[in-house]
DNA sequence: CTGAAAGCGCTTACAG
DNA sequence: CTGAAAGCGCTTACAG
C-alpha cells in the first residue's frame, strides 16, 4: 500500500532522484519517463507532503481562519479558496475560531510554526494584537472582509452596495426609514455600510432616519426590531446583514405585520435563503465564493512575492426582489 | 531564528536525542532539564512538526471529509468536531470533496499519506471502492451519518425520527399524504427514513400514500413539489429533508397556496432557518453538533484502540412548529 | 539525461 | 540518565 519513492525507483529500474526529478518536471528521457509512470500508476504512489516540506522547508498549504464555520459568507468563501487552491495543487487548512479574537492570533502563530506558505484571515476586527503577530510572522497573510492600511486585503465593495442600496430604497419612495446595524468595531459591516448608506441618503430633507445597533445572529435582530417598529413604526427596515433581515422578518411576522404593505426590508449578502422565502428578500448580493476564488490567487501571488495592488474590491449586485413595497 | 533541535543541544551542551527525550517527557536529569530548559527559552524554540511527523509516522491531525461546506448539517458536524479535538489537543483537516465520490477516495488515500492519525467521513454513499480504501490505508475510520456492517460508525435515528413524524401527522388526520425522499442510494436519508416512515403508517387502509424522489437541493425539490400537488393534489407533503421542505414551500407559495391551510408540510433536520421562517416548519431535528464531538471523541478512542461499539445512534427530536394543520 | 550521496529536523532503538 | 547512529521520504547540488 502506501509506496514511497524508493519503491517506484526500484519497480521503474532507476534512481530515486530521477524519479524525484520525473515528479517535479525535471529533464527525464522518453523512456525513463514511460517506465516511472507505469510504476507510479501500478502503485497508486503519490509523495509523502511532510518529507516534502521537510527538504523544502515550506509547505503548499495556506492556512485560513475563519470566525465561524456556520455561516453563507464563511462557507461560500471557504469553497471558493478551496476550489482554486486545488488548482495550483495547495492545500487548504481551516482554523475555526469561534469568533474569539484570541484564537485568531493564535492560530497566526501556530500556522506559522507548522510553516504554511501562506496565510487567509477573514477578518471582523483588527487589533494591535493582529498586527503584531503579521509582523512576527514572516509569511503572507491576507485579510479578506476588512481593510487595513499595512497588509493586503481583499473587501467587498459595502460602500458601494449600501450607497445603491439607500438610492433603491428611496426611489420606491420610503421617506420613514431605520438603518440596523451592527458595532462600529466591524469597519466593514459597522461603518462602510452605514456610510454608504447615509452618504445616498444624506441631501433628502424630507427623509427621517434613525440608526439602530445589534448583534450579528437572528434572535438578537429580532428583539431589536421588535423595539423599532414599536417605538418608531418606519415604512423600511434596512438591515446590514440577510440574518440580520431573516430576524426583523420574523419579528414582523409575529407582530401580525405584513411583508411588504406593512413593512419593507432588505439586507445585504445575498444568502441563499433570502430567495427561498416568501417573500423574498431584496438584498445587495455579494460575491463571497468568487471572493474566495480572488482571495486564494491573491496569496499564491504573494507568495510568488508577485508585484500587486494592496487592496482588491470586489463586486456586488443588487438584487430586487418583494420584500420592498413601492410607495410611489 | 528558526532554530532546529541541533541548536539546543549545542547550546545546552547534551545531544539531540536528550532534547528530544527532554521535549517528549522521557527521563532526563534534573540538571540536564534546566540546560535544555534555558535554551530553549533563548532561543524560543519550538520543534517542527513536519519532522516530527515524518519520523513518528503519524500526526495527531484528524482528517475529516466532507461532501459539501455549505450544508447545515456539515457545519454543525463540523464545529462539533472541532471543539471536541480542541480539547484532546487533536487538529482537524477538512477535505471538501463538492459532493464528488472519487474525491472521497482520493481523500481517504490522500490523508492516509500525510499520517492523519485517524479519518473521519461524513458519508452519503459507500461504494466498493470505499471499502478498498478503508481496508488499504491503516488508519482508523469513522463514519458518520451512514451506518456499514464492517465499520465503526455514528449515525442519526434515521428510522425512528420518520416513524415518529409519520405517527405525528398521521395523528394530525392527514390521509392523503405525499413522501418526497431521495435516492436509495443514501441508505440513511434515501432508505431508513422511508422505512421509518412507512412502518408508522403501513396498517392504516384509510391512508393513501404517494413516494416521490427528488435531489437534494431546493431548486430540485421545488420543480419536484410542483408535479406532486398537481397531479396528486396532497394535504401534507412529507419531506425528507428541510432543504426540500424549503423548496416545496417555495412552490407552493408560487402557486398561491397557504400553509398549513392549503398544504402542510414537514422536514428533517432541523436546520436554524426552519424556525425563523414563517409559519415555522415542522421537523425532525437532529443533533448535528453533538454527534460532531462524539465522532471526535470515538475516532479519538479508535486511535487508543480501546474496546467500542461499532454503532452509535444520535437521538433526535420532533419539533412542531405551524407547518402542518390539524385536520381533525 | 541519469545516479550516488548528503542532508532537511526529528525520533527511536541500542549501548553504555 | 545520556549519547552515537540509523532512518523517516524526499530534494538538491554534484558528477558523469
Amino acid at each position: 500500500m502506501v509506496s514511497t519513492i524508493s519503491d517506484i525507483a526500484k519497480i521503474a529500474g532507476v534512481a530515486k532522484s530521477t524519479v524525484s526529478r520525473y515528479l517535479n518536471g525535471g529533464s527525464v528521457g522518453e523512456a525513463t519517463k514511460k517506465k516511472i509512470q507505469l510504476a507510479i500508476e501500478e502503485t497508486g504512489y503519490s509523495p509523502n507532503p511532510f518529507a516534502q516540506s521537510l527538504k523544502a522547508k515550506k509547505t503548499n498549504i495556506i492556512g485560513t481562519i475563519v470566525p465561524r464555520l456556520d455561516s453563507y459568507a464563511a462557507s461560500q468563501t471557504l469553497i471558493g479558496i478551496d476550489e482554486q487552491l486545488k488548482e495550483v495543487n495547495c492545500q487548504m487548512l481551516i482554523s475555526n475560531t469561534s469568533q474569539k479574537l484570541e484564537r485568531e492570533i493564535e492560530s497566526i502563530y501556530s500556522f506559522a510554526k507548522q510553516k504554511m506558505a501562506g496565510i487567509i484571515l477573514m477578518a471582523t476586527e483588527i487589533t494591535e494584537l493582529h498586527i503584531q503577530a503579521f509582523d512576527a510572522v514572516k509569511i503572507p497573510v491576507l485579510l479578506i472582509g476588512q481593510e487595513h492600511k499595512d497588509f493586503p486585503s481583499l473587501v467587498h465593495d459595502d460602500f458601494h452596495a449600501a450607497y445603491e442600496m439607500g438610492k433603491y430604497i428611496f426611489g420606491k419612495g420610503h421617506r420613514k426609514i431605520a438603518y440596523l446595524g451592527v458595532t462600529e468595531r466591524d469597519i466593514a459591516v459597522g461603518i462602510k455600510r452605514k456610510q454608504g448608506f447615509q452618504k445616498a441618503l444624506q441631501d433628502k430633507e424630507e427623509c427621517e432616519i434613525r440608526f439602530y445597533e445589534t448583534e450579528f445572529n437572528i434572535p438578537a435582530a429580532q428583539i431589536t426590531a421588535q423595539t423599532i417598529i414599536n417605538e418608531f413604526h418606519p415604512s423600511i427596515i434596512v438591515c446590514a446583514t440577510d440574518n440580520i433581515a431573516l430576524g426583523v422578518l420574523k419579528a414582523a411576522y409575529l407582530m401580525g405585520l405584513s411583508i411588504p404593505k406593512d413593512l419593507s426590508v432588505t439586507g445585504f449578502g445575498g444568502y441563499e435563503i433570502t430567495e427561498v422565502i416568501h417573500p423574498g428578500l431584496t438584498t445587495a448580493k455579494f460575491f463571497y465564493r468568487e471572493a474566495g476564488k480572488k482571495a486564494a490567487e491573491t496569496i499564491v501571488d504573494l507568495i510568488n512575492e508577485k508585484q500587486m495592488d494592496r487592496l482588491t474590491i470586489s463586486q456586488f449586485e443588487i438584487i430586487e426582489r418583494e420584500s420592498v413595497d413601492n410607495l410611489l
